[in-house]
DNA sequence: TGAGATT
């Protein structure tokens, strides 16, 4: 593959809520006209290491899927971050908005919504905004641009320490032809109150900025700042997502294997080894209620890393939980913090036990 | 000069 090298922006950020004032998550289900779709869903801002087949996971814990996609860059094949999942049942579609909306994975909190009718009308249509008074509040922006439409999403940035707002944000609207009035009414205008104009224009596609990072990292020298065996190993794994997207190749078959070990979890012993590329690490977690689900497994255990599966195990003839399920994340350190955080914790009246699983992988 | 919502 062809690539070109090119010095672009080198964001690498995966925080989602922090930088932006508010998630917007504004009542997702009583968006969309009577005749849109009922069963298909938009999962906006997921984690960048998270794949279709870990999307299809999450959202199956629900219902029965009828089809199930994640965006990816044509060209780079990172994702999106975002996605779609389409339920046999309306009423599984709902039930995934009202549980999963707002599920916290790793550094992202999703967004679950219904997908509007997929048309060019509704493409492009996203402003970057700049110029804007640094008092100026989310709502306001979007006081400010609702007159030239129906916002889709509004953001404002701001400084990661500080909290203050960076002066710019983006608008999207339901339609390009909003977009486009909103630029010709508002750019160079100057807000009610403000002493400087803003600058309004069409945001960027994703697709321009994440070859360009990816390049940008492979230039990157890697041992700038001496990082901690974590974040090395992550950074590692970065690399090697990015030698694998850019060349086709792994470096190392067992490069999810660290060594470290955290308190409380020293014991290697009966867990998975490397080499069993594609099983992640099972995780036996104890003393569920009867009633719980696999969504209560993804809340606990989601925060913590890639998790690939949730099972929860039920009695046959009455579908309760036997008070036990599984697990599986797809890296050790991830798993292990997950581990050593969450044994011992109370869920309800009960203490859990939680630890890796012992004997054989759990297929579920 | 900047996040990531239309397959």
């Amino acid at each position: 593959m062809e690539t070109q090298l090119s010095n672009g922006p080198t964001c690498n950020s995966t925080a989602n809520g922090p930088s932006s004032i508010s998630n917007n998550c504004s009542s997702p289900v009583e968006s969309g006209s009577v005749e849109d779709s009922k069963t298909n869903l938009i999962v906006n801002y997921l984690p960048q290491n998270m794949t279709q087949e870990e999307l299809k996971s999450l959202f199956g814990s629900i219902g029965e899927i009828e089809s199930c996609k994640l965006v990816r860059d044509k060209i780079t094949g990172q994702s999106l971050g975002y996605g779609f999942v389409n339920y046999v049942d309306p009423k599984d579609a709902e039930k995934a908005i009202n549980t999963l909306n707002g599920l916290r994975l790793q550094t992202k909190t999703i967004k679950v919504s219904y997908a509007r009718p997929s048309s060019a009308s509704i493409r492009d249509a996203n402003l970057y905004v700049s110029g804007l008074p640094k008092t100026m509040t989310q709502k306001e922006l979007e006081q400010l641009f609702s007159q030239h439409g129906r916002i889709i999403t509004s953001r404002i940035l701001v400084d990661q320490v500080t909290g203050v707002s960076r002066g710019v944000g983006f608008i999207r609207f339901d339609r390009r032809v909003e977009a486009e009035e909103a630029i010709k009414g508002l750019n160079g205008q100057k807000p009610p109150g403000a002493t400087e104009p803003i600058t309004v224009k069409f945001a960027n596609n994703p697709s321009q900025k994440t070859s360009q990072a990816l390049l940008s990292q492979l230039y990157q020298s890697p041992n700038r700042r001496y990082p901690g065996p974590l974040a090395q190993q992550a950074q590692r794994f970065r690399l090697d997502n990015l030698l694998n997207m850019a060349y086709g190749v792994k470096s190392c078959p067992y490069s999810r294997f660290s060594p470290m070990t955290i308190d409380g979890v020293t014991s290697l012993a009966g867990i998975n080894i490397p080499g069993q590329a594609g099983t992640g690490w099972c995780i036996f977690v104890y003393n569920l209620a009867p009633d719980a689900d696999e969504s209560i497994l993804w809340q606990m255990f989601g925060p913590f890393g890639a998790v690939t599966n949730v099972k929860v195990i039920r009695d046959f003839n009455t579908n309760k939980c036997k008070g036990f399920g599984f697990v599986t994340m797809t890296n050790y350190d991830e798993a292990a913090m997950a581990i050593a955080s969450l044994n011992g914790y109370r869920l309800g009246e009960r203490v859990l036990q939680v630890s890796f699983k012992t004997n054989k992988t759990h297929k579920a």
